[in-house]
DNA sequence: TTATATACTGTAAAAATATACAGTATAAAT
DNA sequence: ATTTATACTGTATATTTTTACAGTATATAA
């Protein structure tokens, strides 16, 4: 998507406010009111250029033929809602204020088993498994994981998300991506804490 | 709230669907297109009894001033949950009784956009998107998409999910699985219809 | 029987709106 | 020095759209 000027990004800013207010587009005059232009061609040849870069979609011959397709502002509707954890600090995946990116609206029995909050994912080391980055991945938090669950594991400081696999003293922790190596402990030397499991996912397009 | 009568009804829902499609509400003309009016009158005299029972509002000198202030569509839909249509082969996917598989409860805010209904995803086609077999694509019903969104799209009684690409006559569904062909259609000599497109996806692990 | 409400057709004019065309000005890039 | 992109003004016109007015038809209630 292409980068939007100053005076776009305002028109368009303009067409979002107008739409929320009174539930319909605004014309080019109005365009031109709200922004303190004299000509409506001002508005005209922003409204193009936002449609060129695939912003907006103009119905030609329509009265307010206007419609949104990128949004400029994001709408994070904040309900009573699940918290979502960034994976990039150090440390657990705690549920402390400062560690919850935001908050998302849906209740916890979306996913059959329940779940406790969501961890965004950074880095590409699950793509194989449909997981990309900035997925939500919904965590139960618990201790009681099996062979081949995906779940969230703490190395001293580092926190990461991948298969669980363990053999005695052996974990691995398997990526789904051939570019990254498997991670391999030997629990007599090092410790690991499963913070949780995964038990769905989530992803805005 | 007033009653309304089955025509004023059947108004205020082609106003609904109108904007939930274009994106802004239809003019007179439009709504008796849609109905089968034949005088723009007719609209009129419904629209004024809708205003009149506090159903929408009509900003007086505008075109297309019409702004939905009691939806109809939120009594039927509401309910917290939100249909699960397989993608079948054949026909439409529709939100008839019989097509919905299950009902989710979660609400139509999930995703920014807000959305229809969730669509279960089959076959390996779209693999590379990180789009899996069973998974939940939650789709918004509407014919507003751009180059590179994942769309669902009907041709005579086939539906596919796939991303899209026009370029004027040209329709290009491009699917995310190097063993699949990319679907070419001449729009000039075959008939596509845009459902709506994906604004994000759900999976249970 | 006579209102009264619903539900339209058909026409027309005034107002709103999109949109083309001809310019001006300025800053940055070539 | 000239082109190019951004960012407008100002005017005009064809088209779209609202909206008023004059009717018709039908069912229901008083």
């Amino acid at each position: 998507m292409k980068e939007l000027t100053k005076q776009q990004s305002k028109v368009l800013a303009c067409v979002e406010v107008y739409l929320n207010k009174t539930g319909f587009p605004p014309t080019r005059a109005e365009i031109c009111k709200a922004l303190g232009f004299k000509s409506p061609n001002a508005a005209e040849m922003h409204l193009r250029a936002l449609e060129k870069k695939g912003y907006i979609a103009i119905q030609s011959g329509s009265s307010r033929g206007l419609s949104i397709i990128k949004s400029q502002q994001s709408f994070e509707s904040m309900a009573d809602s699940m918290p979502v954890i960034g994976l990039v600090a150090a440390g657990s995946p705690t549920l402390a204020e400062e560690n919850i990116e935001k908050r998302i609206s849906c209740d916890p029995s979306l996913f059959s088993e329940g779940f406790d909050y969501f961890l965004k994912v950074k880095g590409l080391s699950m793509i194989d498994a449909g997981i990309h980055e900035d997925d939500l991945v919904a965590i139960k938090k618990t201790t009681q994981v099996k062979n081949g669950d995906l779940v969230v594991v703490r190395i001293e400081d580092e926190v990461t998300l991948k298969y669980f696999n363990q053999q005695d003293h052996l974990l691995e922790l398997i990526p789904a991506n051939k570019d990254f190596a498997t991670i391999k402990i030997d629990l007599r030397e090092q410790e690991a804490f499963v913070e949780g499991k995964s038990v769905g996912l989530i992803r805005t397009h």
